[in-house]
DNA sequence: GTTGCTTTGTGTCATTTTAACACTTTCAAA
DNA sequence: TTTGAAAGTGTTAAAATGACACAAAGCAAC
């Protein structure tokens, strides 16, 4: 389904622009990103997942792609974050290996369209994947080095998810089907990084009339069980359409 | 002082990455955008100002040379709109000369970064520049038509204009340095399209802060002559450090 | 110099939104 | 049965919003 060649044009891959993916998770107490490790045990900095575009596709899709073939991670919704064309972006890296083996001029020139998604962290656990090796998440926090200019890249990401948080219902795409309320307050205060109010948080998420709360509650915790909610699917295809209502925090 | 040559990297067009500007001029009445016209007299569609970048320089820098290059319009600060990567974006230009004078396969592939801008129409005159024939200010809402994908970057300017005016006092940049409060008033109406109560406007804007009126009034106006304002640009440093405050219409 | 045209400039009120703030309930584990 | 931990809930004061109408100032035309 992927490999489709379009007209007779070959499948190259081409040198000088490549993809790279910001994919937050959220473990109910913070945000994690999830990075490769291209070296196989040497003391390399992690990276996002990323590579060159072929000629023929779509940046979209070839973002979608590498996410894919690096990750194995499918059908994630991927925005945009932008171009990044620092010419020394590349020649930064310690690494170059990996670069040399599809270009033969080493100080070729680069820039890199980022982008960005927000997926459910039980939907993807490395560790049981056959990517086990070389995807993982690591607590968005801890992250102080990266290859490349991926810092600059996941700063940029952070910045969006930020902005966007408050002008689409897109933190949804983090929590299960089924979620409480206050995971949805810590995820917001996660994003948002600062503490909130709980009842005001409550109030304004609930007049919004987006999640509707079911007859279930939570089982097995060693507190008093939260009631659980869904998304009203409706309202919220409603709210990305009529596009950027005020929803801000 | 543009045309330095890092290194010793050959000053190469990388055929793979162009830049495309939108610029954004106000006429105290309208939006304006300023469009090329590359063909000499024949009819070709209109084009925003944007080339290929060369292999050793910043995107950012590329955008401002290629501007420079195209307009006359120099110091400008740009702000980076996204990718645009259709495989077939180019291709689908009816007019390919251009390109072809740089590039040996003519359907390679080229994806561009685009970037926006505000500037003072009364800064830039085409008419009497030696850019006169082929740059030239049209209305937004007369573009109905313009070269390869052209239309579609514009509207995503459009859309991250409308945006980012509620983040950032950004619409000051297209107004002369003494301007009043109606000339503001219309330029939010013209870029969020939309109407807008006249005293709740001045209203918000003056709790701002950010305006200080002057002494002066206008001169030689028809109708009851309106008091003059200015930034205050130490507050509007400010607010862009601070950054993103509620600034929102 | 009076009339008409055009844009400026101004205030109130009702409604909605925001921020700050504390205690009781429920469950599991010890 | 006690303890710990998170859930859940309401009021009030302050601020922001949206709707709305008329007098003042200048120029031009007569």
């Amino acid at each position: 389904m992927k490999q489709e060649i379009k007209k007779n044009a070959p499948q190259e891959l081409n040198p000088n622009v490549s993809v790279d993916c910001v994919i937050f998770g959220f473990d109910f107490d913070k945000l994690n990103v999830l990075v490769i490790d291209r070296a196989d045990g040497t003391s390399v900095p992690l990276a996002l997942p990323g590579n060159l575009i072929y000629n023929h596709e779509h940046l979209d899709q070839a973002a979608i792609r590498v996410l894919e073939e690096l990750t194995g991670l499918r059908n994630i919704y991927l925005e945009q974050i932008g171009a990044f064309g620092d010419p020394q972006r590349i020649s930064k890296a310690s690494d170059q290996s990996w670069l040399q083996k599809v270009r033969d001029q080493p100080e070729a020139r680069v820039i890199t369209v980022a982008y960005f998604s927000l997926v459910k962290m039980e939907d993807y656990i490395p560790q049981a994947s056959s990517f086990a090796k070389s995807a993982a998440w690591v607590p968005l926090n801890d992250i102080h080095e990266l290859a490349f200019d991926h810092l600059e890249i996941l700063s940029a990401a952070k910045r969006q998810l930020k902005q966007m948080i408050n002008i689409r219902p897109i933190g949804f795409n983090l929590l299960p089907e089924k979620f409480t309320l206050g995971q949805l307050h810590k995820l917001y205060e996660a994003i948002l990084d600062k503490p909130m109010d709980k009842r005001n948080f409550r109030r304004k998420i609930q007049k919004l009339n987006l999640v509707k709360s079911l007859e279930e509650k939570q089982l097995g915790v060693p507190h008093k069980p939260s009631q659980l909610f869904m998304f009203d699917e409706k309202k919220y295809q409603n709210l990305m359409q009529t596009g950027i209502n005020n929803f801000g925090f």
